[in-house]
DNA sequence: CAGGCGTTGCTGGA
DNA sequence: TCCAGCAACGCCTG
C-alpha cells in the first residue's frame, strides 16, 4: 500500500481513453491524488497563418479539431469517475518537471510511444523524475507487439517485409490477454499549487475562429466515437469475415468500404488490442472468414509493422541516409507540388481526391494509392517526402510510421519494388464509378460533364463543356501532364535509378546523385 | 544462382 | 468475373 497522500500523474499524449490503458491503471494504484494530464504544446496547437491550409505550424484545423473533440470526451469520462482533465499549455517537459515538483508526484505513468518527437522528448522527462526517486511507468501499449522485442527476436534489425514480420512476430501473446474495459473510481484531483491549469479549449479559444465549417471533417474525435464506430463496424460479421481490403470501393464517400477506425487508432481513442479481440470474436462464430494481409486483422498487423520497422530504421522519414530507401533524384518542381496539393492537376480523379483529403482529412487507402504514385513514380516524380508532408498536415489518421512507411512503398523506394505497376489517373476510378460521382460530389464545378468525359474532360468537344458550363483551361484547368508520356518517362528514370542503386550497392553519394539526375534530364530533352 | 512470390496495374478478351 | 499478356522489379528460399 502506497503512503497515504501520495500523488501520481498520468501523462495523456496518444492512449486518449479510458478501456484498455495500462498507464491509467497502473497510475491510480494506491494513489491519494491522481493528476490525469494533457500539454498543448503550441508548437502543435497554435495557429500558423502563413501554412498553406487553416491550421498550425505542424497539423491542419481538421485533426486539431479532432483532437480537441478526443479531449473534451476523454475529459467527460474522466468527471464520470470522480476526475478531471488537467490542461497545461506550454513545452511539455518543461511544464511537466514543473507539475512533479509542485505537486510532489511519486509516480509517473504515460504510455510508451515510439515516434521520435516523443522519444527526444520522453528521455528528458524519464531522466528528471527518476534522478529526483519518481518512479515511471510506461508500457507499450499502442500496438499489439512490443517493436523493440520484434526487432530483437529478428536479431537486431526489424523484418523488412509484411510475411516475414507475421513469422517473426507470432501470435500476439499480450493482446490476446484480458483487459478492462472499465474503471470503477479514480482518486480526486490533488490541488494545483501554483501552476496554471485550464479546462480542454475550443477552437475559437485556440485562434481558429475564422474556419468555414464546410471545410471541417464529418467525422468527430473522441473514444465514445470511437466505440459507436467500433460496434457499428463489427455489427455486421458478414462484412467484418469477408473483409478484402483490395475490393473496397475508394469512390465511395457516403459509406466508406472501411471501418475509417484508423484516426481513432491514431489518438488511441481505441485500443488495437481490444479492436483485434473484438475481430477474433467474429471471426469464431461464423464459418469462415479472410485472413492478413487483406482481412481486418490484417490492417491492424500492417499497422505494428510499420511502426516496428519506423522504430528500427535510422531516418526513416528520409531518403538521405536511410539503409531502406533507394536513392532516387526525385525532382523539386515546386509548381507541380502546388498543383497536386490545391486539386489543380486538371486530373478530376486526382483533384476530387485531394480535395477529399482538404476537406474531410480521410480518403479510402485506394485513392491514396493513386494520389501518392501520381504525385511521385507515376507522373509528376516529386520527391516522396514533399508528399509525405501535405498528407502528415491534412489526414485526421496522419501517424508518423505508417504515413512515411506508405509513401516510401508507394514511390517504389522502399518495401514495393514493381514500379511498371502504375495506377491510370483515368481509368483506376472509372473502374469503380463510371458516372462520376466521387468527382460530382468532390468537385462541383464537373458535375454536369457527361459521363463520357467526366475523367478525362479536356477530351469534350467545347460544346460539350460549354453545355456543361466548365470550359477546359477557364472553370477547370487543363492536365499538367500527359499521363501516357510522364508515366513512360517515369519507368525510365525508375529503371535507371534502380540500375545504379543496384551497382553502388545502394550507396550513392551527392556526385552519383547529381550524375543521375544530369543523365536522366538529358535523356529527357532527347525524347 | 534459379525460381517463386509479393496487400490492391492496365488492357483487352471471353 | 476471371484470365492472359504485357514487361519485368527486388527479396527470400533452397
Amino acid at each position: 500500500m502506497a503512503v497515504s497522500g501520495s500523488s501520481s500523474l498520468m501523462w495523456f499524449r496518444k492512449g486518449l481513453r479510458i478501456h484498455d490503458n495500462p498507464a491509467l491503471e497502473h497510475a491510480l494504484k494506491g494513489s491519494s491524488f491522481l493528476y490525469p494530464v494533457f500539454v498543448i504544446d503550441p508548437h502543435y496547437m497554435k495557429p500558423d497563418p502563413t501554412a498553406f491550409s487553416p491550421g498550425s505550424n505542424r497539423a491542419g484545423v481538421n485533426r486539431i479539431r479532432f483532437l480537441l473533440e478526443s479531449l473534451v470526451d476523454l475529459d467527460l469520462s474522466l468527471k464520470k469517475l470522480g476526475s478531471r482533465l488537467i490542461v497545461l499549455n506550454g513545452e511539455p517537459s518543461q511544464i511537466l518537471i514543473r507539475c512533479l515538483k509542485e505537486w510532489d508526484v511519486k509516480k509517473l505513468c504515460f504510455e510508451f510511444d515510439t515516434d521520435p518527437y516523443y522519444q527526444g522528448l520522453d528521455v528528458k522527462v524519464k531522466e528528471h523524475a527518476s534522478s529526483i526517486g519518481i518512479e515511471v511507468f510506461s508500457p507499450v501499449s499502442h500496438t499489439l507487439f512490443n517493436p523493440a522485442d520484434i526487432i530483437q527476436k529478428n536479431g537486431g534489425k526489424p523484418p523488412l517485409s509484411y510475411q516475414s514480420f507475421l513469422k517473426v512476430a507470432g501470435q500476439p501473446a499480450w493482446a490476446c490477454s484480458p483487459l478492462s474495459m472499465t474503471i470503477p473510481s479514480l482518486p480526486p484531483v490533488g490541488d494545483f499549487g501554483s501552476c496554471e491549469v485550464s479546462e480542454v479549449p475550443n477552437l475559437e479559444e485556440l485562434g481558429y475562429g475564422n474556419v468555414e465549417q464546410d471545410d471541417l471533417t464529418p467525422f468527430r474525435g473522441g473514444e465514445s466515437e470511437a466505440l459507436k464506430r467500433l460496434r457499428d463496424s463489427i455489427a455486421d460479421k458478414k462484412w467484418v469475415a469477408n473483409f478484402e481490403k483490395p475490393k473496397g470501393d475508394p469512390s465511395a464517400f457516403s459509406k466508406p468500404a472501411t471501418t475509417v477506425l484508423s484516426p481513432y487508432l491514431k489518438f488511441g481513442c481505441l485500443s488495437s488490442r481490444y479492436f483485434y479481440q473484438c475481430l477474433q470474436d467474429v471471426y469464431k462464430n461464423v464459418q469462415k472468414h479472410t485472413s492478413p494481409p487483406v482481412s481486418l486483422v490484417g490492417q491492424l498487423l500492417w499497422r505494428d509493422f510499420f511502426y516496428t520497422v519506423a522504430f528500427g530504421t535510422p531516418n526513416f522519414d528520409q531518403m538521405k541516409d536511410n539503409r531502406i530507401c533507394k536513392q532516387i533524384p526525385w525532382n523539386d518542381d515546386n509548381e507541380l507540388l502546388v498543383a497536386w496539393r490545391e486539386a489543380r492537376t486538371g486530373y478530376p480523379w486526382i483533384d476530387a481526391i485531394m480535395t477529399q483529403l482538404r476537406k474531410w482529412g480521410w480518403m479510402h487507402h485506394l485513392a491514396r494509392h493513386c494520389v501518392a504514385c501520381f504525385l511521385t513514380r507515376g507522373d509528376l516524380f516529386v520527391h516522396w517526402e514533399k508528399g509525405r508532408d501535405v498528407f502528415d498536415r491534412l489526414l485526421i489518421d496522419s501517424d508518423w510510421a505508417i504515413n512515411n512507411g506508405n509513401w516510401m512503398w508507394l514511390s517504389c523506394s522502399s518495401f514495393f519494388y514493381q514500379y511498371y505497376r502504375i495506377y491510370s489517373p483515368i481509368s483506376f476510378g472509372k473502374k469503380y464509378d463510371p458516372n462520376g460521382n466521387y468527382i460530382r460530389h468532390f468537385l462541383p464545378v464537373l458535375k454536369d460533364m457527361p459521363k463520357e468525359y467526366i475523367y478525362e474532360p479536356w477530351t469534350a468537344p467545347l460544346s460539350v463543356q460549354t453545355k456543361a458550363k466548365c470550359i477546359i483551361g477557364v472553370h477547370y484547368p487543363k492536365p499538367v501532364v500527359a499521363h501516357d508520356t510522364a508515366s513512360k518517362g517515369c519507368k525510365r528514370k525508375l529503371a535507371e535509378s534502380y540500375a545504379l542503386n543496384q551497382k553502388l550497392n545502394g550507396k550513392l553519394t551527392e556526385e552519383d546523385m547529381r550524375n543521375l539526375r544530369r543523365k536522366l534530364e538529358k535523356d529527357q530533352d532527347e525524347e
